[in-house]
DNA sequence: CTCTTAAATCAATTATAATTGATGAACTAA
DNA sequence: TTAGTTCATCAATTATAATTGATTTAAGAG
């Protein structure tokens, strides 16, 4: 049985518009540099967060929003606080090894 | 011997600037299309891509150019004609091998 | 040389993303 | 209640990226 070959993929096209969300999320230094944090300092809230990334709150609630939404990092509200983390096991899935590892602790050495 | 920690670790800035320009240019479904069909076809000139990914001729130098910029895909000029292919090494190097999938050959089943 | 084709680049527009300071919602404590 | 704190969101601006059609450069063919 003959398979059609089709001219265009819908399947495919659902994926990159998913990997382009994701991509884009990525795409950026100081998300980069948010998720590097994340990874050295674990669970962490924004509060903490502000004095070492040093950026302005309004501006750093931005940047995790994109990273959440793209389903980057984990949100966890306890009370007034709000801690963020990596989510290893999408990020594990989208980058290979040798990138994960600048997204690992031990690594800045 | 104590090791220092660098509040600004320039190394690691280095590091995000270089991911930050490969992940631009994964950013966008347009380009990760045209990764796709390079991937199915193997090396093709742009005079064949126009009609496969359906976009004017100066829409996909473009694209091409930031793909080719992040070292992403090859370039090889013969006479007239420009053969564009992925560079299989530097994808291998970003993405985990499932995400690589969609980057190679069979997959589209 | 001229004519054609391939592909890159340009300039102008349009669209998308990032930054900023201010405001607002939700929770805690006094 | 009131005041203080954490964080998200808003609106306005600024910056960056994508799209378009036209032009340009370069390589063959005749």
């Amino acid at each position: 049985m003959l398979k059609e070959i089709p001219l265009i993929d819908h399947g495919l096209e659902k994926s990159f518009e998913k990997y382009e969300k994701k991509f884009k999320a990525l795409a950026d230094k100081k998300r980069l540099q948010i998720m590097n944090i994340l990874t050295k300092q674990g669970s962490t809230c924004v509060c903490d967060l502000i004095p070492i990334v040093g950026m302005p709150q309004s501006k750093l609630s931005y940047h995790l929003k994109i990273l959440l939404d793209a389903n980057i990092i984990i949100k966890e509200t306890k009370g007034t606080w709000s801690y963020y983390e990596i989510n290893m096991e999408e990020v594990n899935h989208i980058l290979s090894e040798e990138l994960c590892c600048i997204l690992k602790p031990g690594n800045s050495k």
